[in-house]
RNA sequence: GGGUCGGUAGCUCAGUCGGUAGAGCAGCGGACUUUUAAUCCGUAGGUCGAGGGUUCGAGUCCCUCCCGACUCACCA
């Protein structure tokens, strides 16, 4: 790292400028790479042509020469490989995330052709700079001086100015020139002045790649890809609902009730009011008090807080869909739902199948998504999971007999629906990989559900679960404002004796449902798990571009670290333990 | 909080019975005019997570602590 720091010196030293920034790209590398699939000359070797320039045979080495525009790249060095008077370097850009889709495109087009295929899944893009064409430029880059070691490094920003011509061994690049007006063949936009991971291994270790994820998503080409699917799904929900008439909203994020949902708070606090505030649980109140205002079908996609645990599949923030249809029930919502992740499935997939995780024999475990899904309610999963039958789900003794048998204390006093559907988690859950509605649930768990009208007992919701853990929660709300009011006094008496997870008393809210609020189905899809399902992942913390993690601890023993390099001579005390990053000398990286 | 595993060069990892600290990649120097995990020759790089103990001698054995991963519990 201080020898890098030497070459920016030089760099600045030689009036090749530090950061400069008045390079301007002509395309990414993918829009580069189409060209060489877009007409049938060019997927063979060949040399490039400036437009309006003589041919040459004998710089034809590598094929027919053919006209071609001038075009200028940027992006990261990924690998540089010099041998002699030539010299290769792999860029790679914002396009790399559609190169190996291209590469896969063009295979199909070399088979066509006859010709061989080629490696499919690089996502860089390669320059090819021979000497001749620059001789002082290329020294400067590539070779020692003698006292000055070549100046290009692997993860140095680069722009590079050229033709596009493919090499004797086919690979698609971009030759290297200098002249007719345009920018210099090859220059260091940005140094990098701290070394990159292993390029064959990366970075292995998880929290080092969750940390640094800027490094992360620069060497493992998977991850980039994960994200770019995370956008697209988010992308195609947006466009879903928005075709079915549905307004995009956002509710506030900081509440001065906790409502919504069972889950604990973070608390903070406003100054200026002078009052405690929580950041959200969920919007679920806020959304349908705009229903009551006449926007009868919205959509928000955001973020929910919720002071727990982590795990492989909780993070404290994370991403919700929820949407409400007036006019609409669960049932409806349903429907709705199938269509939803289907559409999805197949515009990521081109199939309505995918596969997530794997089975119990150690095989990929295939899910489809197809249209309609399974259903089953709570009493009947009771039956056929927990060898119970259609009575003993009723018998409050049997209940609790079965979960202290699965090492599960049920609460002295908690009503009945609360011990069936703890034993249907315990039980059922695990079956359920395959996408299930779950229906029917107890009204005691569902304090926001309309009553079943059948059967007082029950709530007019479903859960939909895929994989074994749960995708959405949806329900025919709850309108009627005396009964409402009669849920949020119950929640607030549980809390008086001592729940955590309970909903305050909301008055607004009552009032709301007072000046009416329309028959309406709501429902909630968590998005990291769903981009989990469709990307295969096992791990929300792969899903989630920062997730939460222990503050680092920066000035700590151990020379490699951001505060220690960046302040080398900050004199103060910075001993293990003492520094967290937030006090003291140990500032965090800017 | 419990259990399991781990922390050794910038990165990925070896390190036998307790006996001079190792490799690949990255770095640095050299050769090479179509490579693509380039190749070949040379070279440098270490407070072995921290502290204590046992020992003639500790990366290795013991104790305490720190950090992390996985997992269980917790988490509608």
């Amino acid at each position: 790292m201080r020898l890098r720091e030497a070459k920016r010196a030089q760099l600045a030293a030689r009036g090749l400028g530090s950061y400069p920034n008045d390079f301007e790209p002509t395309h990414s590398t993918a829009e580069a790479y189409a060209l060489f699939i877009a007409q049938r000359a060019w997927l063979e070797p060949f040399s490039p042509l400036a437009p309006g320039e003589e041919a040459a045979p004998e710089t034809g080495k590598g094929g027919p020469q053919l006209e071609a525009p001038w075009l200028r790249l940027a992006g990261r060095v990924r690998a540089i490989n010099v041998k002699g008077k030539v010299a290769f370097v792999r860029i790679q850009d914002r396009g790399a995330i559609d190169l190996p889709t291209l590469r896969r495109r063009e295979n199909a087009l070399r088979v066509e052709a006859g010709l061989p295929e080629r490696d499919a899944e690089t996502a860089t893009f390669q320059l090819f700079f021979s000497r001749a064409e620059d001789e002082e430029r290329f020294d400067l880059l590539f070779k020692s001086d003698g006292e000055q070691p070549p100046l290009l490094d692997v993860g140095d920003i680069v722009g590079a100015g050229g033709l596009p011509f493919r090499t004797q061994t086919g690979e698609p690049s971009l030759r290297l020139r200098t002249g007719m007006g345009q920018a210099p063949t090859l220059q260091i936009l940005t140094k990098s002045i701290r070394p990159l991971p292993d390029k064959w291994l990366g970075l292995q270790d998880k929290e080092l790649r969750h940390r640094q994820r800027y490094v992360d998503l620069i060497v493992h080409d998977e991850v980039r890809a994960r994200f770019a699917a995370r956008a697209r799904i988010v992308s195609a929900i947006r466009r879903f609902f928005e075709a079915r008439g549905y307004l995009e909203v956002e509710t506030p994020m900081m509440h001065g009730l906790i409502g919504g949902a069972a889950a604990r708070p973070f608390e903070t606090w406003h100054n200026a009011l002078g009052v405690p505030l929580y950041l959200r649980i969920a919007p679920e109140l806020h959304l349908k008090r705009l229903v009551v205002g006449g926007l009868e079908r919205v959509f928000e996609i955001n973020r929910n807080f919720r002071n727990e645990g982590l795990s492989q599949r909780h993070n404290p923030e994370f991403t919700m869909l929820e949407f409400y249809e007036a006019f609409a029930t669960y049932q409806h919502l349903m429907t709705l739902v199938e269509t939803l992740l289907e559409e999805l499935s197949v515009s990521l997939h081109g199939s309505s199948t995918l596969h997530f995780g794997v089975d119990a024999a150690g095989e990929k475990r295939a899910i489809s998504l197809a249209a309609p899904f399974a259903r089953v309610s709570v009493w009947e999963g009771l039956q056929r999971w927990g060898g119970l039958s259609a009575a003993e789900v009723h018998d409050a003794a049997i209940l609790r007999a079965k979960l202290r048998g699965l090492d599960l204390e049920p609460a002295a006093d908690a009503p009945i629906g609360k011990l069936q559907m703890d034993l249907f988690e315990a039980v059922a859950e695990p079956h359920l990989i395959q996408p299930t509605f779950v229906t029917a649930f107890p009204i005691e768990v569902s304090p926001l559900s309309r009553r079943n009208d059948a059967d007082p007992r029950l709530a007019d919701r479903f859960e939909l679960y895929i994989g074994g853990f749960e995708v959405a929660n949806a329900f025919s709300e709850l309108n009627d404002p005396d009964d409402q009011y009669q849920r949020f006094d119950e929640q607030v008496q549980q809390k008086a004796q001592g729940a955590a997870e309970t909903m305050d008393m909301d008055l607004d809210y009552i009032r709301a449902l007072q000046v009416g609020l329309p028959p309406t189905a709501g429902c909630g899809v968590g998005i990291d798990r769903l981009v989990m399902l469709l990307t295969n992942t096992e791990s929300i913390r792969e899903v989630i571009l920062f997730p939460l993690m222990r503050p680092e601890q920066f000035g700590a023993a151990g020379g490699d670290d951001a505060s220690a390099d960046a302040q080398a001579s900050d004199g103060q005390e910075a001993g293990a333990g003492a520094a967290t990053g937030r006090v003291g000398g140990g500032a965090e990286p800017r």
